[in-house]
DNA sequence: CTTTGTGAAAATGTTCACAGCC
DNA sequence: GGCTGTGAACATTTTCACAAAG
C-alpha cells in the first residue's frame, strides 16, 4: 500500500504534538484531541495512523508515549543521522545551532563553503570545510543528509558535487529546483522561504485561511 | 472558482523559474519547459495557469516576462509588505538578512524579543524592540505580516500578542500549531524544519523520491 | 507542425457512518 | 457512554486526449 505524502507530513505533525503532550504528563490521547491540536479532522488522524497499523484501544484512545515511540520509529527508524550543511552563511549558521535537529536525531557534523576566510572556522562543534572536499569528507564522516543553504547561483556546482557523492537525501533551501542525475533515487525536500511569503501574500489578499 | 492550495504553491514555483529564465534573456517559454524546470507535468502547468486566465499563445508558448508579471500580480498584488520577526535569535538574524525577501517585496522592518540584552540593538537597518510593545509598534509601522521564530514554549504568549494586534498573516517557524482566536481569518503558513527532516528520513528509508 | 486550453476519465485523498470493543 | 478502525460515499486533483489556433 502506498502511503500518501500528505499522510507522512501529518504523521510528523502528530509526533510533534504527542511529544508536547507527553511532557505535560498526559497518558492518554484521543484522535479528537490530536486532531484539534494539529487542525485536521479526527477521522483523518485515524485514517493516517491506519496506514501503519492499529495503535489505539477502542473506547480509550492512544497511549501518548507508546504512540510517540511508534511514530518516531516509522518516520525515523535510523534514529541518528549525520548531516552536513552546504553554505556557511547566516542561514547555515542558524541551522547549525537549531536545537530541534539534534533532539530529533539529526546531527549537524560539518559545514562546507567556498570562501577561504570561512574554511577552517568552527560553528559550535561543527567545522567548516572547503566545498571541493565534499565527497571525501562526507564519506569519511558517514554523512548521508545534506542541507543546501547556498545562494541560488551555486545550483549547478551543488548538483555536480552531490551527484558525485554518496548523499542519500537533501533539504534544499535554494529556490532553484535541484536535478541530481543519479541512478539512486535521492529524495529532495524543498524549503523555499520566498515561496512561503508569496503564498501568504496570496492568502491574505484573497481572504483564505488554509495553510 | 476555488483555487487549490497546491496550485498556489506551484504558481509560486513557476514564478521563480520564470524570473531565472528571464535573466537568461529567453523571451518565450512553453508549458513543457516550465514543467521540466519545476518537476511537474506540462498539463499541470497549463491547468494551474487556467485557474487565473489565458496567458499563452497556441503554437508559441508564453512570453516569459509577461507571464512573470502576471503571476507576480496574482501572488503579490500589494507588491510591498512590512514584515516583523518575533524572536531575535540565530534564525531571526538569518531571516532578517535573507536577501530574497526584499527582492520579492517583503521588507523586514523590525524584530521583537523579550531579552533585555537584545532590545535596542540593530540587525542591519532593523531594530529590536521589546515584545511587550508589539501592538503599538506594529500598528505605527504598518506591519501586516509576522514571522514567528521563537522557541516553542513561547506559543501561548505569541498567540496572545498576535490576537490582540492587527497582523494579517503569519509565517510560523515554531513546531507548535498556533491558535489565533480572531474574527478575522488570519492565514498561517507553518515551516516546521524538524518535520522536514523527519519526512526526508522517511523518504530515504522507504526509497521514495517524491518531495 | 507546435503548443495552448479544456472537457472527460482516472486516480487520489477525505469525510461519513457505523460496527465492534472498552 | 466513548472511542477506534474501516468500508463505502464523496470530493478533489491530476492525467489524458484532442479540438482550436498560430
Amino acid at each position: 500500500m502506498d502511503v500518501p505524502f500528505a499522510t507522512v507530513e501529518r504523521i510528523a505533525k502528530y509526533l510533534r504534538c504527542l511529544k508536547r503532550i507527553k511532557n505535560k504528563k498526559i497518558k492518554l490521547v484521543s484522535s479528537q484531541t490530536l486532531a484539534e491540536h494539529t487542525k485536521v479532522t479526527a477521522e483523518q488522524v485515524r485514517k493516517d495512523l491506519a496506514y501503519f497499523g492499529k495503535f489505539g484501544r477502542t473506547g480509550t484512545g492512544y497511549d501518548t508515549e507508546k504512540l510517540a515511540k511508534k511514530l518516531e520509529k516509522i518516520l525515523n527508524p535510523k534514529l541518528n543521522w549525520n548531516v552536513c550543511i552546504i553554505g556557511a552563511g547566516a542561514l547555515g549558521h542558524a541551522l547549525t545551532n537549531y536545537p530541534d535537529f539534534k533532539k530529533a536525531g539529526f546531527n549537524i557534523t560539518v559545514l562546507f563553503d567556498s570562501d577561504p576566510k570561512k574554511i577552517g572556522n568552527k560553528i559550535g562543534t561543527a567545522k567548516i570545510y572547503d566545498v571541493k572536499k565534499f565527497s571525501p569528507i562526507t564519506e569519511k564522516k558517514k554523512i548521508e543528509i545534506a542541507i543546501v543553504a547556498t545562494p541560488e547561483n551555486a545550483k549547478e556546482e551543488i548538483e555536480q558535487i552531490i551527484t558525485k557523492s554518496k548523499i542519500k537525501g537533501i533539504i534544499n533551501f535554494t529556490p532553484a529546483t535541484l536535478n541530481i542525475k543519479s541512478k539512486r533515487k535521492i529524495p529532495i525536500i524543498d524549503v523555499d522561504l520566498s515561496q512561503k511569503m508569496y503564498i501568504l501574500s496570496f492568502l491574505i489578499t484573497k481572504g483564505k485561511r488554509r495553510q
